[in-house]
RNA sequence: GGCCCGUUGGUCAAGCGGUUAAGACACGGCCCUUUCACGGCUGUAACAUGGGUUCGAUUCCCGUACGGGUCACCA
């Protein structure tokens, strides 16, 4: 069989060869283990936290061992492509710190092994798709939609495995005149690849994650070429990877069943398997049992839900450093202020199973998050979001941005910062009693005292009250009203016999905070008071007593 | 259905032949405390299951169950 003539009628128009391409993209020179990897997403313009959960794994890898990360648009799929979504891409990631060395940007390409967008690539997957028609690793088939569909079903009736193969694959042995006549009828075909495997081989294979695996030779003629001559994902990630010299290709487990196929792919173009990491898939609970998240049903898979719900880009990707080296947690602790690029990542704690995606965990690595932060970033992050969520919110942030630092410097800083936020949604019911028009009494503390009780305090302090008053003597003042209506002023005294008094010290804070802040929960009194300034305590104080 | 992967408390997880089977989140209790927090202490709670191998299996092997993935001219 001549498969030289099939190539050359099939792909006419090549005109590099494979030895100019190796040229124009060399090996790359990095020093001993420098891993070099890549993010290779398709433009649907949606993002998902399973692109990040890959993105921090391959950035870290690549990073850590002083190699390159590039960006790599897998837009072979038009019907899918959204328009603008490189954009959101691209501001995504960056937006959670997955910066890139080189590869696709906003502006266009940065970088030597460039074009990073498939599509542009197509005269250079077609020069060896044309060497394996030559040969004869490779050949078109000119099924349409529908028998492959009859052909699924006949597989099915007959129980028999699914998929192009074998005797199914209609045209792996046509003569050179039967591809002929159907080429020269203007017929569409794909090009497919030539399997030699077998599904009664095994072979063995060594995933970075998953181990030692045993899996079934690929025997199915997958297809190379789609019909418009744009690859399919498996022969663009062969071409690609090699020709981008990629060691490490970091990615879903979806791909696993794939691998085989890959393997010999890779063996079959004569170019060197990369490393492979192969990521367990995220989880949720439905009901009783674990499922993988979906597009479709689970809103909180996309990136954007936790933009828009207020978390900070940072408390997501520790999150997700948890879930993927379980020993950050401890390290983050050992460190509280240390960069999460000084962290030892490691592919070897990674979990080979699908991992349950916990919100509580989420929000509670989010809370420590902010704790952490300056008065300054929790005021730069809030804004931010405010700007775009919460308008009413955002205008009195920023009328005064000292004030607005003031509110946010209280219990922060120190070795136990306060963790009242953890969410950049929650700030506006944090700071709320700062502002007049945003303030108002939302809680009730009367089931033990009567409002005539809560009066009487207010009353007094009102008397008392000093914006000049240091914390210790305003402190003193509050205990002296305690004494003086029957309330115990010594913690000891009151537990060892709480019949013997009204209530103690905390009751009578607790009329003040309602009053002042409109609520039972609310940071150090003293530093709220010495913030809102003494006008503004006494007119809600005065109001609380003429409400009751 | 075929093929592949996985299974340690409610969740995330360490351990990987001999352990009182870590730790974190959540939940309960206590302490600290002018509130709320923070913090500290503490409690409930786990090796899916049946067979091997072994002096000994959570750790190794096989089966079963359950869960997940995949079987496109989507990635």
């Amino acid at each position: 069989m001549d498969f030289n003539y099939i190539a050359e009628l099939l792909f006419p128009n090549v005109t590099m060869t494979e030895e100019e391409l190796e040229a124009k993209y060399p090996v790359r020179n990095l020093k001993e283990g420098a891993i070099v990897s890549r993010m290779a997403p398709s433009p649907t313009g949606f993002v998902h936290l399973g692109n990040l959960v890959q993105g921090i794994t391959s950035e870290r890898l690549c990073h850590q061992s002083g190699g390159t990360l590039f960006l790599r648009v897998e837009d072979t799929d038009q019907k899918r492509e959204v328009a603008g979504a490189v954009e959101i891409l691209i501001d995504t990631l960056k937006y959670y710190n997955i910066n890139f060395d080189e590869g696709a940007t906003i502006e266009g390409d940065n970088g030597i092994y460039a074009p990073y967008r498939q599509r542009q690539r197509k005269d250079i997957y077609h020069v060896y798709a044309k060497r394996l028609v030559k040969e004869g690793k490779a050949y078109p088939c000119f099924c349409t939609e529908d028998e492959l569909a009859e052909m699924h079903e006949q597989q099915e009736k007959l129980k028999e495995n699914f998929g192009y193969y074998g005797k199914w694959a209609k045209w792996r042995d046509r003569t050179n005149e039967e591809i002929e006549t159907e080429l020269k009828a203007g017929k569409p075909w794909v090009l497919r690849f030539r399997s030699t495997g077998s599904i009664e081989n095994k072979i063995k294979f060594t995933d970075y994650i998953k181990g030692n695996l045993e899996v079934t030779e690929n025997d199915i003629d997958h297809v190379l070429l789609k019909s418009d001559g744009i690859p399919t994902y498996h022969f663009a990630h062969a071409v690609d990877d090699h020709l981008m010299r990629t060691t490490h290709v970091v990615r879903g487990d979806e791909w696993l069943s794939t691998l085989p196929f890959h393997i010999q792919l890779f063996s079959a173009l004569g170019f060197r398997l990369p490393k492979y990491l192969h990521i367990g898939p995220l989880m949720k609970m439905d009901g009783e049992s674990k499922r993988k998240l979906s597009k479709r049903k689970d809103p909180e898979l996309a990136l954007s839900y936790y933009k828009q719900e207020g978390y900070p880009a940072q408390s997501l990707y520790e999150y997700i450093l948890t879930i993927l080296n379980s020993n950050y947690e401890d390290w983050r602790r050992a460190n509280p202020t240390a960069s999460t690029e000084e962290f030892k990542f490691s592919y070897k704690k990674m979990n080979p199973a699908g991992s349950l995606f916990d919100g509580a965990k989420l929000l509670d690595v989010s809370k420590n998050v902010i704790s952490r932060m300056s008065a300054e970033d929790v005021y730069n992050g809030s804004t931010e979001w405010a700007g775009e969520y919460d308008k009413e919110l955002y205008s009195a942030l920023t009328r005064n941005p000292e004030y607005t630092k003031a509110i946010f410097s209280i219990g922060r800083g120190g070795k136990n910062p306060r963790k009242d936020i953890a969410l950049w949604s929650e700030v506006r019911s944090y700071v709320d009693l700062f502002y007049d028009e945003l303030f108002k009494v939302q809680d009730e503390y009367s089931d033990k005292f009567s409002k005539n009780d809560i009066k009487i305090t207010l009353q007094e302090f009102t008397k008392v009250f000093d914006i000049a008053d240091d914390s210790n003597t305003w402190f003193e003042k509050i205990k002296d009203i305690a004494d003086m209506l029957g309330y115990a002023s010594d913690m000891r005294a009151y537990k060892q016999n709480p019949e013997a008094y009204k209530g103690n010290v905390s009751d009578i804070s607790m009329f003040i905070r309602l009053a002042v802040t409109g609520k039972l929960n609310s940071p150090d009194m003293y530093s709220v008071m010495q913030i809102l300034g003494y006008e503004t305590v006494i007119k809600r104080v005065n109001e609380m007593i003429k409400s009751l």
